[in-house]
RNA sequence: UCCGCAGUAGCUCAGUGGUAGAGCAUUCGGCUGUUAACCGAACGGUCGUAGGUUCGAAUCCUACCUGCGGAGCCA
């Protein structure tokens, strides 16, 4: 007897095989019945014909519960009838083990339960779906940065110093000292950028921020690419082109998975290098024409604004030159324009706002040093990152790109907590 | 933190001053191609919590708790 997966079973049509499953649902008449089965590589459905099996299989078949586990063995049929093509014609069911009162059936459920019961809820077909597509976009990325020729670099995770105050970091004890979970851990790129050329992270970050919207959670996954001699240039052109890739690489190799969430995939395939770009002038410009009269030139953008600009463009679009003081200490100054700085945010199509966030890093040592003066911040502390500019500092840029809200854009999911296994939300550390 | 909406059976909801309801789940029975299967029956309740108004409150009033949507915030 071969032991397999459903996502093998098209090798073994008109074979005997045996499947570990669980039962997704099931439905029966007198002289036959259909178990929905799943094995977390796919669906397939299992057949139980009255009159071609012991009476006991069928029995077996009509009072297993949603959810049990069980050793399936049968001949595998092409059928028309399936949507997934092949069907398991049953001869035998060995239940591993009976499952009682499943909570979530058949029918449809809120929220608060669903979240509740996320260890459940992952078992769902669409659950499953958005988890498979996360997984090729980590898999695209390692993929696109390897080929490149980025070094994958670690960046720690427990800090000391915090980039821009405190307000909004998870506060832990280190010993005796204070320390801080890491929301960013792009200082610690830059100064791998001075050692090995391109290099890019791939973590969780944590944001204690009073965020409560279908865009934010509290703790998420960060991929932060940092070159040596890049220009702001440079790193547009890198950001297009893995964004391209990965969405690309999900139209590829996902297409059962977007069926299943009833993603337009027309959408994403419009998604190709290269991407639009305005300046901030030009978005301020185009909200103005828009009828937006809460925008003057020197504001952020809320967003409204974002999924406004976003709109008028069928791929993700670059908004570039912010003013200098709407960004962090770090940005490289315009040299045609003081006032503005060589930064990007990338906005996704249909309202699902800012994927990624980036800019040239200033790399003169001493208008750094000036620029954390001016905003407040312990020289002590940011003692190494001022050093990286007095030994061989060259021009350089990195990004940072939220993981969940691209799953989320390229699922088509409404909100970030189905883009991630176990959400941490505002209200929501359990289970 | 602010604005808005909601909390009734395991789940999703109806009930807006007069005996607590439906669908799904579960259990039992029926049905040979079902796709959230269908048909019949049974089981299932501290109406978020506390107080108040009333002959009488799930329903009206007050406070609080919890959740959802949005805003603000957000490298």
């Amino acid at each position: 007897m071969i032991k397999t997966t459903i996502s093998e079973v098209y090798k073994y049509v008109e074979q005997e095989v045996k499947i570990g499953a669980w039962v997704a649902n099931k439905r029966s008449s007198g002289k036959i019945a259909f178990l929905q089965l799943r094995d977390g590589t796919g669906f397939i459905q299992g057949v139980i014909v009255k009159s071609e099996v012991p009476e006991e299989v069928f029995q077996a078949a009509k009072s297993v519960t949603q959810e049990s586990s069980l050793y399936v063995t049968g001949k595998i049929q092409k059928d028309e009838r399936s949507p997934f093509g092949f069907e398991l014609l049953v001869t035998g069911i060995e239940v591993i083990h009976a499952a009682v009162d499943y909570p979530i059936t058949p029918k449809e459920h809120g929220t608060e339960f669903l979240m509740d019961n996320r260890h459940l809820w992952l078992r769902s077909r669409r659950q499953h779906a958005v988890m498979k597509i996360r997984n090729e976009i980590i898999r695209a990325t390692y993929e696109f940065y390897n080929e490149q020729g980025f070094a994958k670099i670690d960046p720690p995770i427990l800090t000391g110093s915090a980039p821009e105050g405190t307000s909004e970091l998870f506060h832990t004890k280190y010993f005796d000292e204070d320390a801080y979970l890491s929301q960013s851990g792009q200082l610690y790129m830059e100064a791998a950028a001075m050692a090995l050329g391109k290099v890019f992270s791939f973590g969780p970050t944590f944001r204690a921020e009073k965020s409560k919207t279908r865009r934010h959670l509290i703790e998420f996954w960060m991929i932060e690419p940092e070159m040596a001699f890049y220009e702001h240039e440079d790193s547009l052109k890198v950001q297009e082109e893995y964004v391209s890739h990965i969405v690309q690489s999900v139209l590829k190799n996902c297409s059962l998975e977007l069926k299943t969430l009833g993603r337009d995939t027309s959408k994403l395939g419009k998604v190709k290098a290269p991407f639009p770009r305005i300046t901030y002038d030009e978005a301020v410009k185009f909200l103005h024409e828009q009828g937006f009269n809460d925008i003057e030139w020197g504001d952020d953008f809320g967003a409204p604004h974002e999924t406004a600009i976003a709109e008028s463009y069928d791929k993700p679009v670059f908004i570039t030159h912010y003013p200098t003081s709407l960004k962090p200490f770090y940005m490289q100054p315009d040299p045609n324009r003081e006032d503005v700085v060589l930064c990007a945010d990338l906005i996704a199509p249909e309202g699902y706002g800012e994927i990624i966030g980036g800019s040239e890093r200033i790399h003169d040592y001493d208008l750094l040093k000036q620029r954390l003066e001016e905003h407040n911040l312990d020289l002590d502390a940011y003692g190494w990152y001022l050093e990286l500019r007095q030994y061989g500092s060259v021009p350089h840029s990195g990004f940072g790109l939220g993981l969940e809200r691209t799953v989320a854009w390229i699922s088509g999911v409404e909100h970030v907590r189905e883009s991630i296994p176990f959400p941490r939300l505002l209200n929501r550390l359990y289970p």
